[in-house]
DNA sequence: TGGCAACTCCTCTAAAAAGGGGATTTTTTA
DNA sequence: TAAAAAATCCCCTTTTTAGAGGAGTTGCCA
């Protein structure tokens, strides 16, 4: 039986490029994409793929928590993640929110193939060269948990407020504010607020806008 | 005549989807592909595509520096570049380095049609939401043009290192550090560092390590 | 060669963050 | 329901930044 295959991503020409590297596979039985976390849910209330290829960068949405929602409400179904970063934080989310995977969008066809075959068997599959990031980061860089209430006092310190006036925001005493600030630095290892809010951004904790 | 096209992205579904997009336009050579920077010069010493897609994310080299090569060695060629991102600095400064459009990765076969046949009318071609992210950010937010030294210093605030430090560093007196601080802000527009990082981080002026 | 941008250095004051505690109340979850 | 985690609040001291000035020295280029 073809393995059904549906794929959320924003750009065409991945889409087209995945499509193209499938045709003439008899196995795969090509269910149409998405392009955005949205439509995919709509999407996914009529018609249930075997596996979803899913964009980690989506308009409305990030993939990570796209990721979660369809796990929570259709356990069945197959998750590889997809991406042209080859980032450690990313995957190990993914993976955490129950993706059963991670494909690099330079992966040939035979790795597309395989990512694809391998997780309908319920086995992890990882791109050669995020396997790679994940085996050499996976003592060093941890990525750090951090509380909502955490989240949001980053964003706002990345925006340049002052413990008094984040605390304004929130309505919170400018003291708890900076507790909040030094667990973030001790969580992220930051010597300081300008290096901690670089790290955020590599690891893509903070809204772009 | 056919338009020779040439095409150096390092993402192998990227180029896959482009050469389906274009594989029934009689229009088009295909001449292949290059994944990096240095294959694509060697490629060029030998071939003179009419017409080169390039991404500004290669392994080797950013796209921007590349085209800039290209346009000094062969001026004849024109250049669109080719990114996920719709990001205003990016397209500025591949404009400046003789790049004479832009395509997003999520054009239409029709809008890569419209790309390449209307550079090599020697037009330039912006991709629709390219363009409208030029238009709107070209009034509103500058890309601040900052000195050597004060990029210096930028990166390694950004590390998390004091005025002090960075003075040793850079073998000139702390006070000096704190002068050229006090012009990035300003020309950042930034309230303090840890939103000067935010916004050189999202304008990509810092290393990402 | 005169001007301008870049780089350098300085003083002073005020504000904010970092570093070091400690402690209580909610909320979550095992 | 009890323990753990999260969120809240406070103290103190030191270090670092921010804000507002002024000013001298390169080096390039029109």
């Amino acid at each position: 039986m073809a393995i059904k295959l549906f794929i959320v991503d924003d750009h065409y020409m991945v889409i087209e490029g995945i499509h193209s590297l499938l045709q003439n596979e008899k196995d795969i039985e090509w269910m149409g994409h998405a392009s955005n976390a949205a439509s995919c849910m709509s999407f996914l209330q009529n018609e249930k793929p075997d596996v979803i290829l899913m964009d980690i960068n989506l308009p409305d949405k990030n993939g990570i928590d796209l990721c979660k929602e369809v796990k929570e409400k259709y356990p069945a179904i197959y998750i590889l993640g997809l991406s042209t970063f080859n980032q450690q934080s990313f995957i190990e989310k993914m993976m955490a929110n129950g993706a059963s995977g991670y494909l690099l969008k330079n992966a040939t066809q035979q790795e597309l193939m395989d990512g694809i075959t391998t997780v309908t068997k319920g086995k992890q599959y990882l791109s050669f060269d995020a396997a790679i990031t994940v085996r050499k980061t996976e003592t060093e860089t941890e990525i750090p948990v951090i509380t909502r209430r955490e989240k949001e006092v980053l964003e706002l310190i990345a925006d340049g407020l002052t413990n008094i006036e984040i605390g304004l925001r929130l309505f919170i005493s400018n003291t708890t504010v900076d507790t909040h600030r030094k667990n973030l630095l001790a969580k992220f290892n930051a010597r300081n607020t300008a290096s901690l809010v670089k790290i955020a951004m590599q690891l893509n904790l903070l809204h772009v806008d």
